[in-house]
DNA sequence: ACTATTTTGTACTATTTGGTAAAAAATAAA
DNA sequence: TTTATTTTTTACCAAATAGTACAAAATAGT
């Protein structure tokens, strides 16, 4: 294959954009600051993404994966206890970096910006938000059968509980950020679990 | 006193422009769209607003009121139950129209949206959103006195438990805005209540 | 070495944006 | 009725924005 070659790799560069869109949210992201983030020039992104911005953040919203998230999908894959993975999910979120706590959930913050200004985009927060209702579902469904989970509660109901939790929390955690505040809040929220 | 006279109320298109802003947020509600929203035109306005469209948010932020919350301000003045009135402010969620579900908070879309942003604009969000949890500190404070609440838990965690979970519904209810799915929710969520 | 092919870098452009300036209009006071 | 004052209307502007065009560069195959 002849050609000159090129100088990244495209799931890298999206990686990188969706932190930037993640920190500042597709519209206060200039396509400026995102090349410059990428470390690529104009040309080589519109010959990648010929649609542009975007396309660019449609990308970043499918290719994105928090990495809390993907502790609870491994905790979870791996068969731990889990209830006990769900809980040490929030947990951890009491303890978590300030900067991360400025940033908040990507999706939660996308569907909040461009309810009212692109649905196909928030369409697409939307679905992966539900992916993460399903992970809760699954955990609850397979607590309740090892019985570790003793609850009369709705197993859908449940894991739209933790997904409302998870959204509510990346709001309050912009308006505090002390463990102290965080960790006994979440013990609350978590009480249904027992 | 001389002068040509006002055409516009200044508390008046302040409304206009909270509504427009909550709607579509700071940035992506233009100056032009703002304008026709209050129905005034440039000369107007950046003689009564001479920062222009930030000043005009956060006179917003200040000003806006939400329809739900004025009713559970009221309920909670008149003397009602206070747990009583919690209840039916949340329930009342889930029948809200659609249009509604879709704008959210407009505390919590600011603060999503301007975190890493404008620290400045962020912080009066959040400052309104503690008024809310103030709120919700008295009315459980006062259920506790009347022994309405019956409840161990910390009063300043429970007023952080409620405002967690309206900052969490107003993503959620981007997801589903079918009553069937957040009546069932919003019950869970308020058996803590019990 | 030459050619076809693909990517990169750069200069350019059209549009949108928030904002300014100044003339015209509408009033109250003198 | 004139004048001072205040608001509105309209024409204008500078900066930023996303996006385009195209030449130069770097490769593989012949």
């Amino acid at each position: 294959m002849a050609g000159r070659p090129k100088i990244f790799d495209k799931h890298e560069v999206v990686n990188k954009a969706a932190d930037l869109f993640w920190s500042k949210g597709y519209e206060a992201a200039s396509t400026e600051e995102l090349l410059a983030a990428m470390g690529i020039g104009k040309g080589s992104f519109y010959l990648a993404f010929p649609e542009g911005k975007r396309e660019l953040f449609e990308k970043a919203l499918d290719q994105f994966n928090n990495g809390a998230l993907q502790r609870l999908y491994a905790a979870l894959e791996k068969g731990g206890e889990p209830v006990e993975a769900i809980r040490r999910f929030f947990l951890d979120m009491a303890v978590a970096p300030k900067e991360e706590h400025g940033k908040g959930c990507f999706m939660g913050n996308t569907v909040a910006a461009l309810s009212n200004i692109d649905d196909e985009l928030k369409q697409k927060a939307v679905q992966r938000l539900k992916q993460l209702e399903q992970l809760f579902y699954n955990a609850i469904s397979k607590a309740k059968q090892q019985g570790t989970l003793k609850t009369g509660e709705d197993t859908a109901t449940l894991a739209r509980y933790l997904l409302t939790l998870w959204n509510g929390l990346n709001i309050t955690r912009r308006m505090y950020t002390d463990p102290k505040v965080l960790r006994p809040l979440i013990e609350l929220q978590l009480k249904i679990l027992h």
